[in-house]
DNA sequence: TCCAGCTTGGGAAATTTTCCCAACGAACCT
DNA sequence: AGGTTCGTTGGGAAAATTTCCCAAGCTGGA
């Protein structure tokens, strides 16, 4: 079930766009003992092909139609704890990357990072280290100096859920009979999450949702 | 002013991931005929490298950090009417290849497409046509057959001003200020926008803003 | 045990939404 | 010209929601 260290390092390409897939096939082949075992464009073909070839590495684009990525990252770390996962993304927004390390990454790289980055994040990585890109490291930075950490941080479980359904653009009513709560509840959820966060309307409660990876489009 | 034909086909490369530029420039090269002159990862330098190597082609990515792509592909096409302008982007719906066509633009490819498709699209637009990629003919059938078109359509120049707001996180109250109007009259709009888009709340006239091109993240 | 915090909802005033209507001007058609 | 449609701007009034205060049950930790 591990990965053969005979031939150099196999690795599991997954993104959506061909093209992508090209560009970062051919970064990774330009090291010489890197091999793309394998490639996949959605979620479940990832998982599928990360049961039958067992890559040491899986390199994965998060943001994919379908079932998220870190669905899949979540699955395969399920399976399998010595994988290394690395994460590549549009996004360099702090909770982005706290969901990625969360579901079981070992590094997160933005696809605007060099060539180069990525490769140096592959061999930490492989080192037992976590990697991150360096912009993802002065997003991270500049959080962690700031004392509001997340917004969702200061979000019971039962606000993150109704923030959710909210930006996912339910009514009151249906949130109420999707959670079994009355409408009251559900309204005294609504005021206290736009309270909590600062948020002053419900565009704006959306665009804190899909911000901290609770919704997306 | 014109582009050099003696050697080929002279091509402008523009996207702000350097990887995936990468992937386009192998691709592209692979045609003999085919020869990438200058690339750009951001409007500003894309209009830049445009003057001063006055390529043939220009393949540009329109979803670009700062000034917007189509900006760039107005202004190059504001300086000459001979230069073929393939857009390629992550988005398929159609507001948005309507909007790239609409700024000047020859064709418009999906980063999801096949490699071979771009690579058709650039001689189809060569050949003076106008090229769209398989997945986005379909959309823009699909909507030719709907009597509704996009929802934007339906609305009206203030009307599409003020769901952009909406959508932005404006109140009411700013959004009166900002437009020199009564809140009286944007609440009144507010709730048409509503009923004209069969949006039942503000948080799913966020996502039909967005999915419009009217709003970003 | 007691406190703190999450969850659940009632109550009531304040505010907004909802839908009705009217008026003005511009564009368009005849 | 005259008429019609449509976009834009707002008033009015009932309905609904938001806002804020309060309380009770529950859970986990000090």
């Amino acid at each position: 079930m591990t990965a053969p260290q005979t031939q150099g390092i196999s690795i599991l390409l997954v993104d959506d766009h061909p093209v992508v897939r090209q560009g970062y096939r051919r970064v990774l082949e330009h090291q010489d003992d890197f091999h793309v075992v394998a490639e996949a464009d959605n979620a479940a073909d990832a998982y599928r092909a990360f049961k039958a070839h067992a890559p040491a590495v899986v390199v994965m684009d998060v943001l994919m139609p379908g079932a998220s990525g870190l669905e899949a990252v979540r699955n395969i770390r399920s399976r399998s704890s010595s994988t290394r996962i690395l994460v590549f993304s549009m996004h360099s927004e702090a909770t982005q990357v706290k969901a990625a390390f969360n579901a079981g990454a070992n590094g997160y790289v933005t696809k605007g990072s060099a060539p180069g980055e990525l490769i140096r994040a592959i061999r930490a990585i492989l080192r037992g280290e976590q990697a991150i890109s360096d912009d993802i490291a002065r997003v991270l930075a500049l959080e962690s100096l700031s004392p509001t950490g997340s917004a969702l941080d200061q979000l019971g479980e039962r606000e993150i859920e109704i923030l959710r359904q909210l930006a996912a653009g339910a009514t009151t009513e249906q949130i109420a009979a999707n959670l079994n709560l009355s409408m009251k509840t559900v309204q005294n959820y609504h005021y206290l999450i736009k309270t909590k966060t600062g948020m002053r309307t419900d565009a704006q409660l959306v665009r804190l949702a899909v911000e901290c990876g609770l919704a997306s489009l």
